[in-house]
DNA sequence: CACCAAAATGTAAGCGCTTACATTTCGAAA
DNA sequence: TTTCGAAATGTAAGCGCTTACATTTTGGTG
C-alpha cells in the first residue's frame, strides 16, 4: 500500500470493467438539464448512488423519443449497470432490449399501478385531479388549461387527464375546457395565457402542467394588467423554486423530488445486487396553497 | 452490417477503451446540480460534446475542495479524457495530478488574466465593480453584502472584491460595508437581508453575490413591508430564471451561461485533439435593469 | 515434531476490443 | 495477358484487470 501510495498507482477503470463485466456506473435519462424540474431529484438519486459506490451516468432526450433511444443505446454500450428513465411513455423495444441485456431499470416521476416495470412516482392523474377540485370548489367554472406536449409524456398527458376528470365530475363538459399545449419555457407560459384570455369567455382560472408554464402566465397576467388571483387564478405543478419567488407565489402541487429521487437510486441498488423489490409505491403530492388561487369575482362570474 | 443489425451487435465500450486507452467521455465536477446557475451551461455544454461524439460525465463536489478532489481522481479512474472544472481555486496537488496524468482540463464561470491553465469565463471582480458603480451613481451611500462563502470559492470572492473596489473608488471606506456570508439558498438570503437591516445604518442598496440570494432577500423585504427598490434596493448576479420571474423583476448581472458551456467544450475538444489554443478571452457580461435598483429615496438618505 | 486445514500467494486464461503488420485480392495501365 | 501499386482482408499481440484454480505458507493441534 506504501508503494501504491507512492506511485500513484490507480486501477484502470475499463479493464476493470472489461475483466469484471460491470462497471459501477448507473445511467440516467432525463428529458432536460435545462429546468428546475430534474435538477434536485437528480441530486438526491446520484448521493444515494454514491453512498452506494456507484457513479452517476447523465443524458438528456431534449423530450424526443429517437433520441431517447439512441441515449439508451448509448449508456447501454457504455455498460451502465442499472438505468433510471422518465415517465413509463416508450416503444416495447426499447423495454424489450433492455431486458434481452439484462439491465435493471425504474421509471420514475410517475407512478402506474400493477406496472410490471419497477417505477417510483406519483400518480399525476390523481394529484390534478385534487386540484382542479379545489379550484372548482372555489366556485370556477371556466378553466382553461396549460400543458407540456402530451405527446409521449405521460405526466403531461395524466396531468391533463385528471384535470378533466374533476372537470367531468363536476357536472361541466369536458370538451369546454379549453387546453393548450406549448414546449417548456416561460416565455410559451406567457404566449399561452395571453391566448387563453382571448377567448370568447375567459377562463376565471388557469391550471398549468408545470410550474414554470404557470409562472410564465403569472407574468403575462401581470403584464396585461390582470391581478392574479383577484381577476385570474392561476395554478402549477411541481413545485420548483420558482413557484416560492413568484408574485404571488404560486398555489402548486408540491413533489417529493428528493425523495424520488433516492427512492430510484434504492431500488436499482437492490435490483443490481439481486434483491427482490417490495412492489411498487406511490409517492404523495400535496396541494401547495400559496397566493395564486381564489373564488372568481363576481365581475367575473 | 445486416448482421449487426439482426444480432443486435454493439461494441463493448470497456474493452474498446481498454485497447484504445480513450474512453471517449469528458468529466465535469460542478460544486451543485440542484441550482440552475450550472444547469443551463452544463446543458449546453453536453450538447456541444455529443456533437463531437463525446459523452459526459457530472459529478459535484458540494462545494467542498476534498469531494471535489476525490470526484476528480474518481472520473480520472474512470478514463475521462478531459475534464471541466469550475472556478480555479484548488490546490496545486490536483492541478499536478492532471498534468502528471496528461488530462486536458479547462476551468469555467471565472477567467483569470495570464492564466496558464485554459480557462473560459468572465471576469466576476470587474462585473460586480461595474454593478457597483451604477448602484453607486444613483447615489447610495450604505451598500450592504451577501456573498457566498468566500473560502474556496474565487466566484464568491473576486464579486466581493469588485464591490469593495468600486465603494473605495466612490470615496468610501471599504470597511463600513457590512459583508454576509451564507450558503447558497434562497432561505440564507433572506436571513442574511434581515440581518443586515438590522444594522444601525441600514443599507439602502444590497448587493448580493448571486440572483438566489437576492431573491431570497426579495422576498423578505416584502415579508418585512419594505418596497423594493423604493425602500431598499436589491441586486444579484447570474440572471438566471429566477431573476425574470421574481416580483419586481431583479436587476442583475448576465452571464452568457450557454455560451460559456459551449466555448468550454469546444477548448477541451480541441485539447484532446492536439489542437494549439489560441489564448484565452473573457466573455462578456451585461447588467440588467429590472425593477429592483433605484435611487435612495431622501428618507434613507 | 509431524500433521492438516485454513489462509495466503502464485498462475494463467480470458474479457472484447485496437493496432501494427503481413498477406491476399483487385483493378487499371502497359 | 501481365504487372504492380492500392485496397481489402487476415493475423496476433497486447490493453490491465478478474477469476478460478493450483500451490505454498502458516499456525494450531495431537
Amino acid at each position: 500500500m506504501a508503494a501504491v501510495d507512492q506511485l500513484g498507482y490507480q486501477p484502470n477503470f475499463s479493464a476493470k470493467a472489461l475483466a469484471a463485466s460491470k462497471t459501477g456506473t448507473v445511467g440516467a435519462i432525463i428529458p432536460t438539464m435545462d429546468n428546475a424540474i430534474f435538477a434536485r431529484g437528480l441530486q438526491a438519486f446520484q448521493e444515494e448512488l454514491g453512498e452506494h459506490g456507484y457513479t452517476m451516468l447523465v443524458a438528456s432526450s431534449s423530450y424526443h423519443p429517437a433520441l431517447e433511444a439512441q441515449q439508451i443505446r448509448n449508456l447501454v454500450a457504455r455498460g451502465v449497470d442499472a438505468l433510471m428513465l422518465i415517465g413509463t411513455d416508450r416503444g416495447d423495444d426499447i423495454y424489450n432490449y433492455l431486458e434481452t441485456r439484462s439491465i435493471p431499470i425504474v421509471t420514475a416521476w410517475s407512478f402506474q399501478d400493477g406496472a410490471t416495470i419497477p417505477c417510483i412516482g406519483f400518480d399525476n392523474r390523481d394529484a390534478m385531479a385534487q386540484l382542479t377540485r379545489r379550484v372548482l370548489s372555489l366556485g370556477h367554472r371556466h378553466l382553461g388549461i396549460i400543458s407540456a406536449p402530451r405527446a409521449h409524456n405521460d405526466r403531461a398527458r395524466e396531468r391533463v387527464e385528471g384535470a378533466l376528470e374533476a372537470v367531468g365530475q363536476a357536472g361541466i363538459a369536458r370538451d369546454t375546457v379549453p387546453i393548450l399545449e406549448v414546449n417548456y419555457s416561460i416565455a410559451n407560459g406567457a404566449r399561452a395565457f395571453a391566448a387563453l384570455m382571448r377567448e370568447p369567455t375567459p377562463p376565471t382560472a388557469i391550471l398549468c402542467g408545470n410550474d414554470v408554464l404557470a409562472v410564465g402566465a403569472l407574468g403575462k397576467a401581470r403584464q396585461m394588467g390582470l391581478s392574479v388571483p383577484k381577476d385570474v387564478s392561476i395554478t402549477g405543478f411541481d413545485d420548483i423554486e420558482l413557484a416560492e419567488v413568484s408574485y404571488p407565489p404560486l398555489t402548486t402541487v408540491h413533489v417529493p423530488h428528493r425523495q424520488m429521487g433516492r427512492a430510484a437510486a434504492q431500488i436499482l441498488m437492490k435490483l443490481v445486487s439481486g434483491e427482490e423489490l417490495s412492489g411498487n409505491a406511490a409517492l404523495k403530492t400535496r396541494i401547495i396553497e400559496r397566493g395564486t388561487l381564489a373564488g372568481p369575482t363576481d365581475l367575473q362570474a
